[in-house]
DNA sequence: AATGAATGAGCATTCATTCAT
DNA sequence: CATGAATGAATGCTCATTCAT
């Protein structure tokens, strides 16, 4: 169990090798409870080495988040056609998402999970990957009222909202997806697909849910 | 700083004031990062008092999670009127749960976050909740489709996912109407309705959004 | 379990239960390990209550060495006839010995291991308690000589040791008997007067083993 | 106080100085009464080095038995010349213990004592130890009564019986030889020969006490 | 490039003991 | 006669981190 110890390694590749066992570390046990003892181990290397080349704790979760947000973005951007209509670039990223969710679990539980749990600064780290899936998100929303040849006249504070509101049903449904084997990435993005295509249409078609009168 | 230092309580009092004191400290530092210690001046009373009222650590934070729960879901449920339209019953409750949500913030970050990144037996205990509320969110749907006079031809797997799909987007919702003020629980109950019920709609006419014939 | 929880009884009987739940406390758990909250439950009464009788941990331990040391010298003086041979109120001292130290192993626990390992003030109190019993054992042998018609030409210092041996082996036999039912009070008793009687029978004739001189 | 803090030594080194410590700590103190503080202070180390190298207080006590356990049996082995006489083997043996017991009084209250006050593990520990040396008289006494051109017609349970009052009784002088400086241990060695060889001479000749009649 | 040796600081938990009623 | 409420002081154990080689 562990990386074969081979000693003497150029510095980038014990670099990837000890990510790896800190992103497996981190995703199950959680930030907290990982120990760099753990994780050294896990590394085939000695906790010295570990520090000598990341710092510190911190700096060793920092790096995971930032790595492993990376690849899920490139994940995503991967997958997507430009040139494509609007629900087929969304559906096509989709699909990429709970398919890289999917592929490595350890990686969404330190993004999703544990980097949102344990504060600042890790926080404010996946944040700004969010914050780029959630504008990406939003694009395609003004893309496709664009190719509806309808002027959205939804404000942009709300286009924001029903983004937001979409990025988290994914991120749920990633969970769920997750949980068991019987819930594949194409249902989970078919099934996302269902409840936001339909809807965004009828908002974009003007037609909305209008609230009651606020009572007494 | 901590609860006034009133001597002399009786038991439940102060067990309502460990929790209030628990519930508090676990939210803002987590789980593992929140000390006893911590826990029991900001109570205002001795650590031995908190052991031998709540037995450990782990007891306490799975009573502030099931306290919580509770207190989350007798609000939602206090918010619904049983007979009105599915409409109206799932506005009144996502009013109620954003209202919820953002009036305490602390018990939100045990529920969503706290609870869920630290592994059993947090995890199945605020499972049980969540599961509750996706249950009831189920209900409405199936509710809302025989009030549109149309038998569901949605079959169970697929109402099970968007309820997941919904209940998420909700959650995502409600931590992106605490990060800031600008966003009113009404405001957020708006846009998730807005998504939710189109959607809903033109998934019960039978429109639904049809995937792209697998490329290989 | 514990005793029946009868309120309002006079103190003496109260503080004997509470002995007899220390003794078997303490016998069982161990001087150290043995809590006072186990002690009070055991005994049917609340904790401030056995500090208001019995001042201290440290105290209740007292008072159950001094106790269990006065039954244990009782039920001997009271097995032996004191117009009897010498011989006969050895045996019939050692087989009140067994059968008492059988019958209340958590006292014998009490006296032979906890007390002794514990340090002061504890080891004195049963050490005063042995000191006894030397003292008697000695007295036998002086008897047993004079009966013999023999001046003992032991040096008194020589029966001080034998004393001693005998007793050490009268403490480990009643060990051996409580390990396992094999071993009746009487059977231990008989394996002690073989080895004891025969030795100082020809100790007092003056045969005794001479080491070899001292080598290099 | 407390061994020289001399930094950076070789494991086994470590080791052994903290053996040292507990040993002595653990002799005086009691098991339960021993803190890691203490045993680490003593042996001029910081607290978790003790724990890396010995895993907890449990093992660390089950390895100061081990050692003084195999250095008691090892003293007593090398006083004893096994071609010689049984009488003189048992006398060079009793020496080797005695001399033994009074030069590390801490190791013989951490086997006599502290081991078998405080239950398993420790118990089984130090009594397999007891086994081997009552093992080892039993030998003797057969082998003796084989010189003496004798079959023992002792049945073997009473020669058990015998073989544990010898070496309770010798377990007896130890304590007793320990507590003053005026017993040495060529005294307490020459008192129980006396006792025991004259007794042991006697009950292979055949003439044994017998106990009166079972009265009523 | 790599590690064996070592620690300061903190944490959950327990216990003997007391006060106010 | 009796107790519910409360705590100061330890104790076993763990962890991130560093130093000397």
């Amino acid at each position: 169990m562990g990386a074969v110890k081979t000693k003497r390694m150029p510095r980038a590749v014990r670099e990837q090798q000890m990510l790896d066992a800190a992103v497996r570390t981190f995703g199950r046990r959680g930030y907290m409870a990982a120990s760099m003892d753990e994780i050294a181990e896990l590394a085939g290397v000695s906790k010295p080495l570990v520090y000598l080349y990341l710092n510190s704790k911190e700096d060793l979760f920092t790096a995971c988040i930032r790595r492993e947000a990376a690849a899920l973005t490139a994940a995503v951007r991967a997958g997507v056609r430009p040139g494509l209509p609007a629900d087929r670039q969304l559906w096509d990223g989709l699909r990429a998402f709970f398919t890289h969710t999917s592929h490595y679990p350890d990686a969404w539980s330190v993004l999703h999970l544990q980097a949102r749990t344990h504060g600042e600064p890790f926080a404010s780290e996946v944040a700004a990957m969010r914050a780029e899936i959630v504008a990406f998100v939003t694009q395609l929303i003004l893309v496709a009222a664009r190719e509806a040849h309808r002027d959205p006249d939804l404000p942009a504070s709300e286009v924001a909202g029903v983004a937001e509101a979409l990025v988290g049903a994914a991120e749920s449904l990633a969970d769920w997806a997750n949980a068991g084997p019987e819930v594949t990435a194409r249902q989970a993005a078919a099934t996302l697909m269902n409840v936001a295509w339909a809807g965004l249409g009828n908002l974009m078609a003007g037609s909305r849910w209008t609230p009651p009168e606020a009572a007494h």
